[in-house]
DNA sequence: AAATTAAATAGGAATGATTCCTGATTAGGA
DNA sequence: TCCTAATCAGGAATCATTCCTATTTAATTT
């Protein structure tokens, strides 16, 4: 997903396209890994004073609300976010240690038997599948 | 995974057993879903005065690194534990509203084409799969 | 282009989960 | 029973995230 597509769908509900706004976009087009909140911050900040943190925080929610940025636990208490595929929704292999995410065409919930969950009449609002290690970069260094 | 199962864990790697550790497993093995730090203290400390977070959070922890507890988020910043099942890992359609958890059989590692992995020489480390969404007791008062 | 206004912002305070610190207590082995 | 490393309680500290409020601004309307 690229800048562009990401205001349009912005404005097409109605959001104000502020510069701090597109800053954090043009963040999260360039990185295309899961990055924190705090990585977004400073990222910015180095040539944009005074961005607080509340408005990439407030950001990010809409964002995710709109369904273009993802949200994935490393484990660690913090959010990371990357934007979403175009496509459709895709898993990452994430590296641990670089935070750099490799996206999978599989989809657990393609290879489920439905019935699994039918059977127990659940209602599926969401899922996630993650699946977390090293990548070849840092692979031999993860000591 | 049954409190003495546990207990055994625990011994076989040199922890003591004290009472509030053994309230801490009892409260886990009686829930049996996932359930907050808050939950396991306030459980506790009916019965059980002075019993500190720390002590929860760190009897979590070890429970968590000793792999008899497994964590999920539900995304709203508390961590929420189970005991492990005994055969082997398994997945869960877990309850946004009860907290409830129903087991599946389905492991997404098992279909995944391992290719997918090993040709981005991929090292894997650990995996998160979990289905959210509401049981059939909550459906209906979801809104 | 100026006026208007709901949306968005900065900054700092507040919250809430989790961790750290320290001195006191205790489980379990000798 | 004694000893000691492990564990604990309580409270302070930390860290991510959210809330509050006065100010600014994007985008629409005149």
């Amino acid at each position: 997903m690229d800048a562009r597509e990401v205001i349009n769908r912005l404005k097409e509900h109605g959001y104000k396209i502020t510069p701090q706004r597109q800053e954090i976009i043009n963040v999260l087009v360039q990185e295309n890994r899961h990055i924190t909140v705090e990585d977004i911050h400073s990222k910015i900040s180095r040539r944009y004073a005074n961005l607080s943190m509340d408005t990439v925080y407030r950001n990010v929610g809409v964002l995710e609300r709109l369904n273009v940025l993802s949200r994935a636990d490393f484990g660690d208490g913090k959010g990371r976010y990357k934007l979403v595929d175009r496509e459709r929704h895709r898993h990452h292999l994430i590296c641990l240690k670089c935070g750099c995410s490799l996206e999978m065409d599989f989809c657990p919930l393609d290879h489920i038997d439905r019935r699994e969950i039918s059977d127990k009449n659940f209602h599926i609002i969401r899922h996630n599948f993650e699946i977390y290690g090293y990548c070849a970069a840092c692979r031999g260094r993860e000591g």
